[in-house]
RNA sequence: GGCCCAUUCGUCUAGUGGCCUAGGACACUGCCCUCUCACGGCGGCGGCACGGGUUCGAAUCCCGUAUGGGCCUCCA
């Protein structure tokens, strides 16, 4: 991966990344994490540990130490040195060019998009060091991945055109040639590379809205991938038992946020409460929401098939935290509520569901009539969790106070 | 401009010459369920970019056109 300036990971370096990592996975290969940095800035160092306490939020791992690009610039120019000793490179200027042959054909069989070839004669000869000694990323590429003993290069769409001129360079070098895939670009709603403009793009952006990690995987998985005609929901397990290369497509993709949200809320519905209730927790920390362990444990139940995402949560539950203004709408009937709720006992969801049914068949009213006045008295919005289990959550005294206020 | 690549419902995709009257999912939408919202159930809308071939037969193969994208840097 490259650093990225901002510090923060994109969405589609991630994508190619999780191809890398599932393949891996999957086949018993090692997968390698490699910076492909050009200097050792402090902005390098922090954007380095920002891609990788994202890659492990999302639940990828890479084995043995990161590398760097930068640590075969020696092992580079060594063998620049060996290429302009054997005539495949020409100094120019103080810089070492590469030299293509001139003429046929380079081509490979791209795991991904079939035969791609290249005329020799067109490609450029590509400076490989720089007149100030600094090797060129087109060369420590191909260098590093033979260092690496690299057998599949799985990369962006945007590299094609590279890889002609790495494969010449290997062939120089003697070296046996990778597997090459390129992986679709992921594009915005207007074709367009994808970019803030369009939404989320940083992982940590997705992390803040409330996303599950297994379900950004799961929806990443199936942008430019498919296990077959009907599969949509895969566990991050399933996914490397099912993943292919050659069933990655050819063509680029859109990122739908519509599809993801619908993803996110099908995992978080389908979680074990004990581990939504972590999530949650641990989300709220992170966004500096300092609410009750025990209350919020009690809420689950009442938003888990709600909410497509976390961020939804705050505005569902916040009048079991926070007060509530009173409202004016339908004074009477808050009136009654109190009356009829008085005598609850014991305080529980059960009995006070069918206090207020009774009570709404005395004021000879559908329950909605009812409901929604009481509803709007004690949790201060038209859309609300259960209301029998919100009054039940909030505690008798509240509860009368609420709608006493509002009669 | 040159080279390379791509093109199936709005979106993600299945489809590798006959199983396609083109299947699924999201979105949208109608109905049902229902204390709001959501979930769930049953329906609906909607697509092979275009033009030529090849073939008994093409979404699938070939050619061209159009559109979109990538690269063309002593960037990565």
């Amino acid at each position: 991966m490259a650093p990225s300036p901002t510090g923060f990971l994109h969405i589609g370096g991630v994508r190619t990344f999780l191809f890398n990592w599932l393949f891996a996975r999957q086949v018993g290969g090692e997968c390698l994490l490699r910076i492909e940095n050009t200097d050792t800035s402090r902005e390098v160092a922090e954007s380095v540990e920002q891609i990788q306490e994202s890659l492990r939020w999302l639940g990828i791992d890479w084995d043995g130490p990161v590398k760097f690009q930068l640590d075969t610039a020696d092992t580079a120019r060594e063998l620049a040195q060996q290429l302009l000793r054997d005539g495949h490179a020409y100094e120019d200027d103080g810089a070492i060019r590469f030299r293509q042959p001139k003429e046929g054909v380079v081509s490979w069989e791209d795991a991904v998009r079939g035969h791609i070839e290249f005329q020799n004669d067109l490609l450029p000869d590509l400076v490989i060091v720089r007149g100030d000694g600094r090797p060129t990323y087109n060369f420590v590429s191909p260098v590093d991945d033979i260092t690496d003993g690299i057998t599949h290069v799985i990369r962006g769409e945007d590299h094609v055109s590279n890889t002609p001129s790495q494969i010449n360079i290997l062939r120089a070098l003697g070296a046996e040639l990778p597997v090459y895939a390129h992986v679709p670009n992921i594009n915005g709603h207007d074709g367009k590379k994808l970019s803030k403009r369009h939404g989320a793009v940083s992982v940590d952006v997705f992390r803040a809205d409330g996303y599950y990690p297994a379900a950004l995987m799961n929806f990443l998985a199936l942008l430019g991938w498919s296990y077959d005609d009907h599969t949509t929901v895969m566990s991050p397990q399933e996914l490397v038992e099912r993943f292919s290369l050659d069933r990655v497509g050819a063509s680029p993709s859109t990122f739908d946020y519509a599809k993801l949200d619908w993803l996110n809320g099908v995992y978080l519905r389908d979680l074990d409460p004990q581990e939504y209730a972590r999530f949650l927790l641990v989300w709220l920390g992170e966004q500096g929401i300092d609410w009750p362990e025990e209350t919020v444990r009690a809420t689950v139940p009442l938003i888990q098939e709600k909410l497509e995402k976390l961020s939804q949560y705050p505005d569902y539950v916040r009048f079991l935290f926070e007060p509530v203004a009173p409202t004016t709408e339908d004074p009477a009937t808050c009136a009654a509520a109190v009356e009829a709720l008085t005598p609850v006992d014991p305080w529980e969801h059960a009995s006070i569901e069918t206090a207020l049914r009774n009570l709404a068949e005395r004021l000879g009213q559908k329950p909605r009539q009812t409901f929604g006045p009481i509803r709007l008295a004690i949790t201060g919005a038209k859309v609300s969790p259960g209301l029998f289990e919100s009054l039940e959550l909030l505690g008798k005294p509240e509860s009368l106070a609420r709608l006493a206020a509002s009669s």
